[in-house]
RNA sequence: GCCUCAAUAGCUCAGACGGUUAGAGCGACGGACUGUUAAUCCGCAGGUCGUAGGUUCGAUUCCUACUUGAGGCGCCA
């Protein structure tokens, strides 16, 4: 006997008459007094359950299977043979069925084999991973990160793990949390009695980082096609569908590269990981069409073969305003796109996503590479119907005296990044990169509109149960 | 951080202008039937109506606070 898994059994892996092994949680159990009993079995590898024949000449048929409930865990063997009945290809005719574990009080375990909304699903996150909904997310999670590795790779990137913990306040995006060990009741002080970080761990005040990107962009400096992937934490309190306060994002680096290079590599990852998504993930995607939203398989699909739209910043204000539509929130040159304005561009007004190119200077963070106009610098977000950005990325400025101007002006002390300034003074070259919030992605992908159903534990403002 | 909504059975919800025994579907359990497959049919059990105060003869229902959850906005990925 050997042991296979569901994935692999209703693939023809296993030869037929053979006796195969399967290990997993039971779906269901339908009885049949024609003396059996069918139990479906899932373990994850796949969207399918297996179907186990059960008849009453098991030694544990009475004491045990008809007391199989959803989730009990077990070890069924026997010989796999083609289905007797409609609805699957092969089912496995058991010879022994071990249960390694029943559930306790099935009436009150958390999840039944109904439908459950998935606020109630977080709640238990740690048991939501047995719903069809969740184990589908996972999987799509699973190759999403794994298409973008295989795009990168493929392309000759490095992947460099960039440090977790920083110590730079300054990295622009958001709120940090502070990491420290100092004891928070009764800190030292210095002489002035404020609290002394001198003797925290580093020395220092140090934080969680809210982006690898500076630290990649040295890497890029040498290895010149590098990423970063690993989480990232934001403490904003942040309380939307679309924002976690410990999120994972994936910033590639380019040299030589402006905000062309750019968009071209951005839009040919998500081409590349789309695709893969189609063609390893059907049967998810199938469930996500049926049970979530009945687009996302065509909405997918004709992403791979249309290209992205590409449009400034300043055509993007100029179409919002020719449209007439009045929003709630300002428009006009100069002024940061709100959610609604971003939403009814890819959406009403394109139809599908949307690559915002060069944005006013003033609205974008220091460290993007000034046009010529002096008005506005290499920005692009991407932005995607139904989520809003998804991507947000820059050509870098490489000019040393422009970029010590603009971190001046922004109020930013360039000795505090002495670092990240030498890059511009020992061999400078143009580069580019952005950032992709992976569970933002993947909540397109699948059209699970929330990021908290995207990621196992989720890490949100007043919530770490889990 | 701001605004809005919600909290009644294991889950999803209904309900009572404040008044004896609070309902349904799903799930669980028991039975019937069946190579079944979100099976079907019948039956049974299951509730201090989020917590604490207040108004009232009487509150699960009205009021206040709190807690928790959700959605929208802002911040962004």
């Amino acid at each position: 006997m050997t042991v296979y898994s569901v994935k692999q059994l209703l693939a023809s892996v296993a030869p037929v008459e053979s006796e195969v092994t399967v290990k997993g949680w039971v779906r269901n159990r339908r009885d049949s007094k024609a003396g059996l009993s069918f139990v479906s079995i899932s373990d994850g590898s796949c969207f399918d359950t297996i179907q186990v024949i059960a008849e009453t000449n098991l030694t544990n048929y009475e004491s045990e299977i008809l007391s199989l409930t959803k989730d009990c865990a077990v070890i069924a063997t026997g010989k796999l043979v083609a289905s007797l009945g409609g609805g699957q290809k092969y089912e496995i005719q058991a010879s022994k069925i071990e249960v390694t574990g029943f559930v306790e009080s099935p009436d009150t375990y958390p999840v039944s084999p109904k439908r459950h909304t998935v606020e109630y699903l977080r709640e238990h996150a740690h048991l939501r991973i047995r719903t069809n909904l969740m184990s589908s997310v996972m999987r799509v999670r699973n190759t999403v990160s794994m298409a973008i590795h295989d795009y990168l790779q493929t392309n000759g990137f490095n992947w460099v793990h960039t440090p977790l913990i920083t110590a730079s306040d300054c990295e622009g995006a958001g709120e940090l949390f502070k990491v420290t060990t100092l004891d928070l009741a009764n800190p030292p002080r210095d002489e002035k009695g404020k609290v002394d970080f001198k003797q925290d761990f580093f020395g220092r005040e140090s934080y969680l980082t809210v982006s690898g990107q500076l630290n990649v962009e040295t890497y890029c400096m040498g290895l010149s096609k590098v990423y970063t992937f690993g989480p990232t934490f934001r403490a904003e309190n942040s309380n939307t569908t679309r924002h976690l306060a410990e999120f994972w994002m994936v910033e590639p680096e380019i040299a030589f590269a402006n905000l062309m290079d750019d968009a071209t590599l951005a839009q040919g990852m998500l081409k590349h990981v789309f695709k893969t998504v189609l063609n390893k993930n059907s049967d998810d995607m199938g469930f996500f069409a049926q049970f979530i939203d009945k687009n996302v398989v065509t909405r997918l699909e004709r992403m791979v073969n249309d290209d992205f739209e590409m449009i400034t910043y300043t055509d993007a204000m100029k179409r919002l305003e020719a449209s007439g539509k009045s929003f709630e929130n300002p428009l006009y040159w100069g002024v940061d796109m709100a959610s609604e304005h971003e939403r009814f561009l890819c959406e009403e007004l394109v139809g599908k996503p949307t690559i915002v190119t060069n944005y006013p200077k003033d609205i974008k963070a220091f460290y993007m590479r000034q046009n010529d106009d002096g008005k506005t610098v290499a920005a692009m977000d991407i932005l995607a119907p139904g989520v809003g950005e998804i991507i947000g990325g820059s050509q870098r400025e490489e000019r040393y005296d422009v970029l010590v101007a603009r971190m001046m002006e922004m109020g930013i002390e360039p000795e505090s990044l002495s670092w990240y300034l030498d890059l511009r003074r020992y061999g400078s070259a143009p580069h580019a990169g952005f950032g992709l919030g992976l569970e933002r992605a993947v909540s397109y992908i699948t059209g699970v509109q929330n990021v908290r159903d995207i990621i196992p534990f989720p890490r949100t403002p007043k919530s770490a149960t889990f």
